[in-house]
DNA sequence: CAGCAGTATGACATCGATGTCTGCCGTCCC
DNA sequence: GGGACGGCAGACATCGATGTCATACTGCTG
């Protein structure tokens, strides 16, 4: 099998270890500065000699070496590091696109890093990012505090928080309008003729999770109602939970009328629980989702691609030198009504 | 703003610049090397010692710059490097997962990259892996040709193909049962007595799409069908034109009774032309999804992330020395039936 | 023909860590 | 008391590239 193919570059090729720019230089007889101003075209080197030292390369699979560049260059990467969820989730994976989109137009590249939600976890891998020399760190941390991730960011490297905002505003952040998009479910329910609208929430302690929370019962007191309070529904962290507590909420006497639910898992628990069910509550769930249309849910849609855009361009500017205060973009909502969320009360 | 934190390691903290392990030692008055034996807790460092340096590392803020190290250790790095289409794509941040969550065991890290479906921008990010020392490189190739990819193989970077086969079997493979999965759904549809089936397919050059349609079209030979000829639709590249094409399906005379779409994409695309349809042929597609349950989509479904995590044992396996010819690993698929698929023909 | 500019090349230091080798102590044992 | 040994520490080379500076040679000018 590895006969077929020529052993190229008689010198080591077997060995499995790449070739030195030094052997390269020897092989096309130079010295190792000629052959590295050969090889990255620099001024003053002979076409002859040029010619040499690049068949050299050729023959010998020789490939440079990033790392002693980069030692070399200023001991910092062309990396970025993503400390997120899980990729499966499709709100973290749209995000991780969005990132990569917008580095690779500056010739950086993502290294991604999922902190299973556990903050030690998360610290630890924000110390490998760092040692790594990651030249930018793009978190959706995980718990409520994240101090010590501030504290770096004065030291060089920028950071950027997606999703959950830094405890003081030290560092950028892209934040989704969680108030303004609670809001506007619980208003698009409450002018439907809601009065009994259940909300199964998150982790409370999420600030996300918080704000949505929040802003719906405000909304829901501005307009006077009370008729929720029997349905809140808060720390349902998981799909199955979800389907589970939207079961036990429709056989409430009397039954809520209506459902928000405040993230796309949950979403999908609700749905579970609502299949085949010959008279449902609407729904309207926070976070768009494949497929949404042809199901006919009503969400409330965000970008999340354009999040992870917009905090790798941040990242750029700070990386470029930008020296500024922090930051906080925050991306918009919209209802998107698709019938689940215009169904009448009964 | 700066004033608010203190400035601490008077040497150069405000320099953006990280104090290098010289400086620890100096801070702590003894030399480079004893310093670095106490950071890394070797042997013989005496106690008073030990506490110094720590304490020197901790004023200063000092990170150990892991560039320096890996150059010096071997000009390895710890990272995997992972070329597959965009994350938006359930499938490739499925596989992505199951790829990040295996190599974190073995303390490696995930660089993902995205081909855009371009087999020139490709090559340009195999090279760029290459040159930054990745480990392994484990790739879900974009072309039809990617010969350039294996000869690396034997220099000592492995590298393992994901879903789809490498031109000769000069590396490591984990691919799908294609031929399996798409004889399953031909025969589940045959068995619910369907014969005018309609294939939509995506660009037949692909080798996994190649397998399914040539599969699916062995099956209806098989089976003595040849009602499905008129139905046969490939290089259908993208939702939208999934959609239109089982518009257009659906207006022949007659009319096919039953459709197999072979991936997520055109699913999804066939999902949405027969939104709101009153009579709408039964459906099968290759790929599973969220919701699918939800929607009752019948689908031949296999799993995404184990394949990343096949996947990134094998090149564990290769990293770790192993020396044997080239594996391929298969993964299997399961029709599951939800409805869509056991509409009879009508 | 001296002088000088410009080109082509190489020797050597350097980036920040780790590996090897050497040297100095003090202690223990015969 | 002397040799062996273990604990502690430092000097120096090294990983693979790039930056700086010095040098040899060419050709041209006055």
């Amino acid at each position: 099998m590895s006969a077929s193919r020529p052993a190229e570059g008689s010198f080591d090729a077997a060995a499995g270890r790449r070739p030195t720019l030094t052997q390269v230089a020897a092989l096309a007889g130079v010295s190792l500065k000629t052959a590295s101003r050969a090889l990255n075209d620099e001024p003053n080197v002979a076409e002859a000699t040029g010619r040499r030292v690049r068949e050299a390369a050729d023959r010998l699979g020789y490939r440079l070496n990033g790392i002693a560049r980069e030692l070399r260059r200023g001991a910092t990467s062309a990396l970025v590091g993503l400390i997120s969820g899980d990729l499966t989730n499709p709100f973290y994976s749209a995000v991780a696109s969005g990132i990569e989109r917008e580095l690779r137009q500056h010739g950086l590249q993502l290294v991604t890093a999922n902190n299973d939600e556990d903050a030690e976890l998360e610290q630890s891998l924000v110390d490998a990012f760092l040692q790594r020399r990651v030249r930018a760190l793009l978190v959706v941390p995980s718990g409520e505090h994240h101090d010590y991730l501030a504290i770096e960011g004065n030291r060089g490297v920028p950071f950027v928080f997606l999703d959950r905002p830094p405890d003081e505003a030290t560092a950028d952040a892209v934040l989704i309008d969680n108030v303004g998009g609670a809001r506007a479910a619980a208003e698009h329910l409450l002018a439907g003729g809601h009065r009994r609208i259940a909300l199964v929430a998150d982790l409370a302690r999420m600030a996300p999770q918080r704000a949505r929370i929040d802003s719906f019962v405000a909304a829901m007191k501005a307009a006077g109602n009370e008729e929720w309070e029997p349905y809140l529904r808060t720390d349902v962290h998981d799909v199955r939970r979800a389907e589970e507590t939207v079961r036990e909420l429709l056989e409430l006497e009397p039954r809520p009328t209506a459902l928000f639910t405040t993230n796309n898992r949950l979403t999908t628990g609700a749905l579970r629980a609502l299949r085949g069910h010959t008279d449902p509550p609407a729904l309207v769930g926070f976070d768009d989702f494949d497929l949404a249309d042809v199901i006919g849910a009503t969400v409330v849609a965000h970008d999340s691609v354009a999040m992870g855009r917009e905090a790798a361009r941040l990242a750029h500017e700070r990386i470029s030198g930008f020296r500024g205060p922090a930051r906080t973009v925050t991306i918009s909502t919209t209802v998107i009504p698709r019938g689940s969320g215009e169904r009448p009360p009964r």
